[in-house]
DNA sequence: ATGAAAGCGCTAACAC
DNA sequence: GTGTTAGCGCTTTCAT
């Protein structure tokens, strides 16, 4: 900067107000200024500078493994929508299998960029991991349901999705149904999904064989020997990745799909969902990227909001080849 | 900071050493910092950390649309590697409809950010954008095939992946192909892929049909057009979007896949691609992670080798149920 | 409209 | 082992 000012025979001061496009220049110097800042190429140092004015346009995100397309697709839109609103997003993936620690370490490299907000777009942290940076800086959570009151949230309706899946299935005539359900640990989502995607067959009067899950293919073999020996007639499962498992493993035992048995997932954004006919609940991404955006720009704005942000968004059902209706001719079902 | 040291009754020197880990500090002292800063909450401030080192261990990464499946897994792997190698990441992403503008402004605001280096993982920025950037610091392309000999990269072998499939469609006995293209400032390793499909197709003997696409879905209704005309018995298209694209088309038109006509496409790494059967090339998108993160921890070390990276790394061709043997019954073919 | 000076929060010699 | 002193590169009053 130094050598800019020298090159443009004007104090840092002219410089740095040049770059910042503030402040009471005239024409002349600022073209002199940005003339030399070219042929030197320079580029303003963004950490001294915002080390020096103390403020930030820069938010951070932490993702949760942007290889599911679901995260993916939400990382673009995150940033696409950050953009727009003159902010910059930094970000940082923690793979699925990293539980805990790590997420934490990533979060405090966060907080100590200082930026000016958090954006939390992974169940693997807790709330009250994020608790004690509550004060210091704005932090929302997107995606995940929000089990505190105190964090703004914008989330996916998981209850309202397992919700339409299930009746979704049921009108279809099957009445013992098999659901993949998480650890609530590994992934809160699909937890959330799977318990309620129980309830609500319950409630409806279906015979419900819970299964639970660990691993990516854990449990997948206990629901494929239940269709086999036709004790359900439907699975269930908590997301589109784990659907394309179950899937797979119904190909591999030669069991037809929906023949023999119905499937169905959850979250909608994979390519090519259409063509495989996959039965989901398309997860509005967009939107809650926008309204995720929107909100933290408020957050950061002059005059924050009091109230806790906490927004549901709804899904929309995709009703696909996988779910038929029940064929009455097989097994004891 | 300073309270933390007032805390622990120590100078504000103690408290750097203990939050770096490093110099001499005696095991009382550091305990009793370690203490002064949970109860405060204190994260270092990482800019003014950086500021004052002149270090950093942090890298930037410019990344092509994350939605894109291809780049959402070499995204997190990516961090994984770099994570694993000690390093930071701190990505922004473009939108795969952003040319060249926004590209660079996202790279300006890298290199502001005073990153050790750079990883460049999407084809919108040309070499020659990059080059201003070259002397200050380390620079290395991910996957796109890098044009320029002075720019480390390390890539796909794009002209092995589309040679591959050509191979192998044209083994399968079709003689009359179509090829979709894009154009180079569109998707540079698509229109790689097409090109070489072509001319090696060619040198076979084969007769092609050179269909140039711009937008998404363009030039697929002249493909299948082709196809139902009984033209060309099969399509090969130069990504697996597209091919879904071209197969969702063909669906509609009636057409069916293999028996009425053959499609491919490049990329491997759609979830469900197998359970569609695609026909495609798996980009070795876990190693090209590594070796690139390897690479950058090499030339922002204290001995940086002296030539410039160049690797290009081979796809496995994954054979599936879209590319059929030539059946010889069918109109003009 | 422009410049001089005083930090922003931290690290790195260099003494003690 | 621990504290002291100088900056890192910039922004921001406050004069001029």
């Amino acid at each position: 900067m130094e050598d800019v000012a020298a090159e443009a025979g004007v104090s840092r001061t002219s410089v740095s107000r040049v770059m910042l496009g503030q402040g009471k220049v005239s024409e002349e110097t600022r073209h002199r200024v940005r003339a030399a800042a070219d042929r030197l190429g320079y580029v303003t140092n963004v950490m001294a500078s915002e080390l020096a004015s103390g403020g930030s346009r820069t938010i951070g995100l932490l993702l949760r493994d942007a290889a599911n397309p679901a995260y993916g697709l939400l990382f673009t839109e995150l940033q696409k929508a950050a953009h727009a609103a003159g902010l910059t997003l930094i970000s940082m993936t923690i793979s699925a299998d990293d539980r805990g620690r790590g997420q934490v370490a990533s979060l405090h490299r966060l907080v100590g960029m200082r930026v000016a907000g958090l954006i939390v777009a992974t169940g693997g942290v807790t709330s009250g991991q994020l608790e004690p940076f509550r004060a210091r800086i704005p932090i929302m959570r997107a995606g995940r349901p929000e089990t505190s009151a105190a964090i703004h949230a914008v989330s996916y309706d998981e209850e309202d999705n397992a919700r339409q899946l299930a009746v979704h299935v049921a009108e279809q005539g099957h009445r013992h149904i098999a659901v993949l359900v998480t650890e609530e640990i590994e992934s809160y989502p699909e937890f959330v999904r799977g318990t309620t995607m129980v309830s609500v067959l319950e409630e409806r009067g279906c015979t419900v064989r819970r299964v639970s899950v660990r691993g990516a293919g854990d449990g997948v073999e206990k629901v494929v020997a239940l269709a086999a020996a036709g004790e359900v007639s439907a699975i269930m499962a908590p997301s589109d990745p784990r659907q394309l498992v179950v899937l797979r493993a119904l190909a591999a035992a030669g069991l037809r799909v929906p023949e023999d048995v119905s499937v169905s997932g959850c979250d909608g954004i994979m390519p090519g969902a259409d063509l495989l006919g996959l039965t989901t609940v398309r997860l509005p991404v967009e939107e809650l990227a926008r309204r995720t955006v929107s909100h933290m720009a408020d957050l950061i704005g002059d005059e924050p909001p009091s109230g806790v942000v906490s927004e549901r968004l709804l899904g929309t059902l995709v009703p696909g080849r996988t779910v038929g209706p029940l064929a009455r001719a097989r097994g004891s079902v």
